[in-house]
DNA sequence: GCATGATCATGC
DNA sequence: GCATGATCATGC
């Protein structure tokens, strides 16, 4: 292959390259194969197809960008189909892996990271299983530039990942340390551990990695496009923290500040100063009020931000009584029976996805027994631990096996009392509805659910952290 | 008084 | 109408 002299696309100029991608978009790599093509196989080998067949390159292994000449990385990406034949992100994007040793001696701006991923050219694909690479059909090709926005969030989660590894801690790392970018496992179980720099404990294999939220905010600006290749995407959401700030503080740092001047306020005093109406004594007043001061807009739900969704970041409320107990366990997404019944990896599934994120927790606390008298007592961000992680997977094997055994009913789900951490209930507007399974006749509808136990685990740890500064 | 089944409130 | 966050309300 030495036909780069007469390349139908300018190698030095990503507009060129992405007008280019174009032409492969609606169509599969079949199309563009000549004879005596040996085709690649195993992961990563549809981007080397990619470069070899479309873009007429040879695959190279530098580390640097693969059009260098252009600063931009060529990244294909698989989609996969849901249950409404809408495309869904099927994978977070995995950039470069990380060598613990060596990633601390780099600062951001010279991290393997920033130089290939700052300008990305990515090419969606349709995930088949069992598929011969030359027949996946292309979807989308987007021309993603990192926004000045993103590079600060993302710069503080280098720091973070970095900073974590200096303590010694790479074997602690999570996803849910960080905002976009991520620290994601790679490889098997059985893999050997990797050394790391300041601490004899040898730490699972990582990569860095743009997370399934942050891909997923970038594919919903492409299908509210409604065009098939695009760039410069306009982001629609809420803009929670606006860019000058972040160059000053951090995203998390902005967040708590906004909190602090009223830290200490009963509910009443503060709904009144916001000017919520709780009269009719709303069942989610507190978290009304919780939004209005982290959005600093009166009725907008902070979750739904274009941060906090690029984040995978969900802000909860929890309520403290005086005695220190916490009344009501905490609930999260419905069960998606499908999903559940066709995702046989622990680390790919949407629980996986949903206990490993990050949360900011807004504490209201009593002040005297029964009075119901609850003051704003503590923001924080927390993320699960790993040990608990590993408690949330056999949690997470235990209701996989009920959903293909077909046990959706309370007899067969662990309990609160069971005091397993987690637990199964049922979460519905009318309890005759029903939710989907692979079967076709439907089940009623049960959510994941945190054991009000373990939420006062939270809320005491966070006491002990505090105690200890 | 607690655990669990059930439903409310909101926003899109 | 539904997903999501949150809390109610009943029975033991």
């Amino acid at each position: 292959m030495t036909m780069q002299a007469n390349l139908p696309y300018n190698i030095k100029n990503p507009k060129s390259i992405f007008e280019y991608s174009k032409g492969l978009i609606g169509k599969t790599l079949r199309e563009f194969v000549w004879d005596g093509y040996e085709p690649k196989k195993g992961k990563g080998s549809v981007g080397q197809m990619v470069e070899n067949l479309y873009f007429l390159l040879e695959t190279n292994n530098y580390a640097g960008a693969d059009f260098s000449e252009a600063g931009m990385e060529l990244k294909c990406t698989p989609l996969k189909e849901g249950k409404k034949e809408q495309y869904l992100i099927k994978e977070r994007l995995v950039c470069n892996m990380i060598n613990y040793c060596d990633v601390v001696n780099e600062d951001f701006e010279h991290s393997h990271f920033y130089l290939k991923c700052q300008l990305m050219l990515l090419l969606f694909y349709l995930h088949q299983a069992n598929c011969n690479n030359l027949d996946l059909k292309f979807i989308y090709s987007v021309l993603w530039q990192l926004p000045e926005k993103d590079l600060l969030i993302i710069r503080h989660d280098y720091d973070v990942i970095i900073n974590k590894i200096k303590q010694g801690k790479a074997h602690e790392l999570s996803e849910g340390d960080t905002m976009y970018l991520g620290a994601c496992r790679k490889g098997q179980k059985g893999d050997n551990l990797m050394k790391q720099p300041f601490s004899s404990e040898g730490a699972p294999r990582r990569a860095f990695s743009l997370k399934m939220a942050y891909m997923r905010t970038i594919l919903e600006y492409v299908l509210a496009s409604g065009s098939k290749a695009v760039t410069n995407i306009k982001e629609t959401d809420l803009e929670v923290v606006p860019v000058k700030e972040l160059r000053e503080h951090s995203f998390e740092d902005v967040m708590l500040n906004r909190f602090q001047p009223y830290l200490g306020e009963g509910f009443k005093s503060l709904a009144a100063d916001l000017e919520i109406d709780i009269s009719k004594n709303p069942k989610n007043k507190f978290a009304i009020i919780a939004n209005a001061i982290a959005t600093m807009k009166g009725s907008s739900n902070i979750n739904l931000s274009q941060e906090f969704k690029k984040a995978g970041l969900t802000m909860k409320t929890i309520r403290v009584q005086a005695d220190g107990k916490i009344k009501e366990a905490m609930s999260f997404e419905n069960i998606d029976y499908v999903e559940i019944a066709e995702c046989d990896n622990w680390f790919e599934s949407r629980l996986y996805e949903i206990f490993s994120s990050r949360f900011m927790f807004v504490i209201f606390k009593e002040q005297n027994k029964g009075e119901g008298d609850f003051i704003l007592d503590d923001v924080f961000f927390w993320t699960m631990p790993q040990s608990d992680l590993i408690f949330a997977e056999n949690y997470w094997n235990h209701i996989r096996q009920n959903v293909l055994n077909g046990h959706i009913h309370e007899e067969y789900w662990w309990k609160g009392r069971d005091k397993k951490k987690f637990h199964v209930r049922p979460k519905a507007q009318k309890a005759e509805e029903l939710s989907p399974t692979i079967d076709g006749k439907g089940a009623k509808k049960f959510c994941y659910w945190f054991n009000n136990d373990y939420v006062r685990e939270i809320v005491n740890n966070r006491q002990l952290e505090l105690n200890n500064e």
